[in-house]
DNA sequence: AAATCGGGGGT
DNA sequence: ACCCCAGATTT
């Protein structure tokens, strides 16, 4: 069935379709295997369009591999703000020290140094070989699989891992001799500009007629993936706190913990939500005064003094696997503050000394604790999504200029910027 | 093998 | 509203 002859008709006629039709790209303009590694862990999960002004930023910021090692990590998170799945920009740091510390600061060559890269699967291993080094290594990803599972009409489960396996074996057999780079390159760019998910361009696919999903006329109906679950929904309470006094003007963030969901991102701090007994089944109501009053001993168990006073607004953010339902309302801290304690400041310059730095030097106090009648009521820990007592929670006040230096998840990010934008022109409008 | 990790664009 | 995307890591 996938004759050898077909086999060569695929490639020969997909290697002349990519020379006529590849896009201009940012990392094709350039042979460093830097930017074709950096390129490439962008791309995981991530649409070309959306990762091109990503790229460009990031390696005008980080223009070598050293500069990129040697950043504090804040910044290289900040870089990553919006593009999603933080965790690659923190493996894509690591890695780089690692190639600084073990491969003299150049990408490695061979399979095993490269697959050995934190944040370096199987695709982008494979990637990186073939496109950077052009070496006959197989870089299958959705892409791939889409096609290949039409072309020879496989009708295995693409979600299933034994399935890329295999995908693997048949690509690496497809690759013409020394042009592991361009093929590639053009299995790829035919799924995403040919051969897509829905409503395939068959008419003008160089491979058509020998297609086999197509001659089936089964080429909407691959590949056979089974369908992930749907995302657990989660109903949350958020609080919008505005400084008084010397903090007037700004509101108060914390950092999340360094491992999990949005690990080390800043955010308005948030917990969940109250069950709503009855239909619904858990979505806050904007003018629940229950809700308020559980916000407001969730922000005092967190040692901050503030009192919900209305409804700002909602917001909804699905990741992958969770629905959140935000009810965002604005607080007015309690306390009158004194001096400044924990001012906004900038993270970046201590970071990577903070790990070694032993921990006695606890941060500054958000509110003072003398006036508290219950000064033991403050826990200093902070509990994550999961329930685990984790690190201490980092916590600023930071006006809108401050927004620059941390990094949020966009659902933060339009909601800081919404409540600056509403305030400021409250403020210039009467 | 299944769950965990963001966010946006296409249909 | 649902699908999926130039996936990797952890459990």
């Amino acid at each position: 069935m996938k004759r050898q002859e077909d086999m060569e008709f695929f490639s020969r006629h997909l290697l002349e379709w990519y020379h006529r039709q590849k896009r201009d790209l940012p990392w094709r303009r350039s042979r460093d295997p830097y930017h074709i590694w950096v390129s490439e862990i962008m791309l995981q999960q991530t649409r070309v369009d959306t990762v091109i002004p990503y790229f460009n930023r990031f390696i005008g910021r980080f223009p070598t591999i050293e500069s990129l090692a040697e950043a504090p990590e804040e910044e290289v998170l900040k870089c990553w703000e919006g593009l999603g799945y933080y965790s690659r920009a923190r493996n894509l740091q690591h890695a780089a020290r690692q190639v600084e510390d073990a491969y003299g600061g150049k990408v490695p060559d061979d399979r095993e140094a490269v697959f050995g890269l934190k944040g370096v699967g199987p695709y982008t291993a494979g990637a990186i070989l073939s496109i950077a080094f052009n070496r006959p290594e197989p870089a299958v990803d959705g892409n791939v699989m889409r096609v290949l599972s039409r072309f020879f009409l496989i009708e295995d489960d693409i979600a299933k891992a034994k399935t890329r396996v295999k995908m693997e074996g048949l690509a690496k057999e497809l690759i013409p001799g020394g042009e592991a780079s361009h093929f590639n390159q053009a299995l790829m760019e035919h799924g995403a500009l040919v051969c897509t998910p829905k409503s395939p361009r068959c008419l003008v696919c160089p491979v058509m007629e020998r297609c086999a999903g197509r001659l089936a006329g089964r080429e909407t109906t691959l590949p056979v993936k089974t369908k992930a679950k749907p995302p657990r929904p989660e109903a949350r309470l958020a609080a919008l706190v505005e400084g008084r006094g010397e903090r007037a003007g700004r509101v108060l963030i914390r950092q999340r913990p360094s491992s999990g969901l949005l690990a080390r991102m800043w955010e308005l701090p948030h917990w969940p939500a109250p069950e709503n007994d009855g239909a619904g089944g858990g979505a806050a109501r904007p003018e629940d005064a229950a809700a308020m009053d559980r916000l407001r001993r969730s922000l005092a168990e967190a040692g901050i003094s503030a009192r919900p006073e209305e409804h700002f607004m909602a917001a909804e953010h699905t990741f992958s696997h969770i629905h959140w339902t935000l009810q965002v309302y604005r607080c007015r801290e309690e306390r009158l503050p004194l001096p400044m304690a924990a001012e906004a400041r900038a993270p970046y310059a201590a970071q990577r000394t903070a790990v070694e730095a032993p921990a006695e030097a606890s941060p500054p106090a958000l509110f003072p604790a003398a006036d508290s009648a219950d000064p033991g009521a403050a826990p200093e820990l902070f509990a994550d999504e999961a329930g685990h007592a984790g690190e201490r929670a980092e916590m600023r006040w930071i006006g809108r200029e401050d927004m620059a230096n941390y990094a949020f998840p966009n659902v933060f990010l339009k909601l800081l910027n919404a409540y600056f934008d509403q305030r400021d022109a409250a403020a210039s409008g009467g």
